[in-house]
RNA sequence: GCGAACGUAGCUCAGUUGGUUAGAGCGCCUGACUGUGACUCAGGAGGUCGGGGGUUCGAGACCCCUCGUUCGCCCCA
């Protein structure tokens, strides 16, 4: 085809698509807000500095999947990849330390550039959740209850589990990150080639592998329960306890880890089974030191993101929309007060539809298509008599209805 | 970035071992129905078979390249 295509990995959103996108955002909102998180937003992009420094230079996303490029001024910017440490620079950029716990809701496109598949694109959209400036394990469990009260508006809560581990503070990861890499080292020669990559960069990741021989190696890894300290231990500990408080059921996966660098404590993953690959429909965890990475003063903090697409696929459509009512002028006599009384009708709140041309079978045949709840036909038989008549094009049924009461007749009609 | 499959009208797909002007259903447009939709009937528009190159007397079918999509890996939302 010649015809011209999107961008790899970008799409259209058309009305039909936008609606699904639209209703997983308005759920999102509304619920984000019940438990005091408030919409804001930050710039789609930023100094490729904030999200080098904040996810890590070895991670995946800021080694090989930024879209980044050089302003005419000749400073890096990166399109976000995510929407934390846009917020995390936003809170220092703004002062909002005197507003602790400082918890919002943001929501937008991201852009990575990754090799597209189903619930995979270059530009994605995500429902983002933040609350800065909390350390306690509250903080953590309220964060996780409003994703899973917003998968349960969705009506996808069921398809989805809640998949948790904690990767616990810096003292006890860094202290574990090193028995990994000692034990691992010993077994260099028989690890896959991604696992020996994942030496250096991350570590903690080979206890995720699919590889069977890495499989093999992982069963006698040293475990994470060693090198946690004991308030790392009773902090997750407290979490756990909350989201059985609260009836939010949980997996824990020891192998759970996350690919960016400033995770700490919890982290967590709602996957699903039903998308293929891409399971993680919401993720998140704790970043304590990521404040402080971009130069703000020690501030704890704890988020998710949540995939858009992926979110209304499982979702599916969106509640049917407000149906129209169509306004049919009969003859060219009738176009102006019909006209006239579709801007009024509009200005009294009704979803008024009214074609630009075609005789009355093609403006009902219209109506029909665009789902219209009524019709209103004006011609001059009823011109003459300051009546229209109001059609029910659910039941096929019609009726009189004097102008000036037709506002009236509508509301009546729901 | 690696491996594999796929790519024919707006959509879902047929196209026999390569053989004349490439088909169907749905949708769209027009008319029957010059003041009434959802049903029916009759017409019509719409494709350089993703793009480029090659093999052949002849390619939608075969080969190569390229773009795109899908699946898996990597990673992630």
């Amino acid at each position: 085809m010649s015809s011209p295509q999107p961008v790899r990995g970008t799409h259209d959103l058309l009305p039909e698509d936008f609606a699904r996108h639209a209703h997983v955002q308005a759920v999102a909102r509304e619920m984000a807000a019940r438990f005091g998180y408030a919409e804001m937003a930050t710039p789609i992009f930023e100094f490729t500095e904030i999200f080098a420094r904040t996810m890590g230079e070895t991670s995946d996303v800021v080694s090989k999947e930024m879209y980044s490029f050089e302003s005419r001024g000749g400073e890096g910017m990166t399109l976000r990849p995510e929407y934390t440490a846009g917020i995390c620079r936003a809170f220092i950029s703004n002062g909002l330390q005197q507003n602790v716990p400082f918890k919002a809701f943001a929501t937008g496109p991201m852009f990575r550039y990754e090799r597209p598949q189903k619930g995979r694109q270059r530009q994605f959209h995500q429902i983002d959740i933040e609350c800065i400036g909390a350390a306690e394990a509250k903080a953590d469990i309220e964060v996780i209850a409003v994703g899973s009260a917003i998968l349960g508006a969705l009506g996808v809560l069921k398809s989805c589990t809640l998949e948790i581990n904690t990767l616990g503070d810096t003292e006890s990861r860094q202290a574990y990150r090193a028995a990994l890499v000692e034990y691992f080292s010993d077994h260099k020669n028989n690890l896959s080639e991604d696992s020996r990559d994942r030496l250096d960069r991350n570590p903690l990741r080979i206890l995720d592998s699919k590889d069977k021989g890495d499989r093999v190696i992982v069963e006698k890894v040293p475990l994470f329960n060693d090198y946690l300290n004991a308030f790392s231990t009773d902090f997750f500990a407290e979490v756990l306890e909350g989201l059985e408080r609260l009836g939010i059921g949980y997996h824990l996966n020891r192998r759970l880890v996350r690919g960016l660098d400033y995770y700490t404590h919890t982290a967590f993953e709602f996957v699903t089974d039903a998308l293929g690959a891409q399971g993680a429909v919401i993720a998140g965890g704790r970043y304590d030191g990521l404040i402080e990475t971009l130069g703000g003063k020690p501030t704890p903090g704890i988020g998710w993101a949540g995939g858009i697409e992926r979110l209304a696929m499982l979702a599916g459509d969106a509640p049917e929309a407000i149906r129209p009512v169509a306004v049919i002028p009969v003859g060219e006599a009738a176009e102006a007060v019909a006209e006239k009384l579709a801007h009024d009708l509009r200005l009294d709140g009704q979803v008024i539809e009214m074609a630009f041309k075609g005789n009355v079978g093609k403006r009902m045949k219209r109506a029909n298509k665009l789902n219209a709840a009524a019709a209103i036909l004006i011609g001059e038989d009823e011109l003459a008599r300051g009546v229209c008549t109001l059609r029910d094009l659910d039941k096929g049924e019609q009726s009189e209805v004097p102008l000036e009461n037709i506002a009236a007749a509508l509301k009546a009609l729901g």
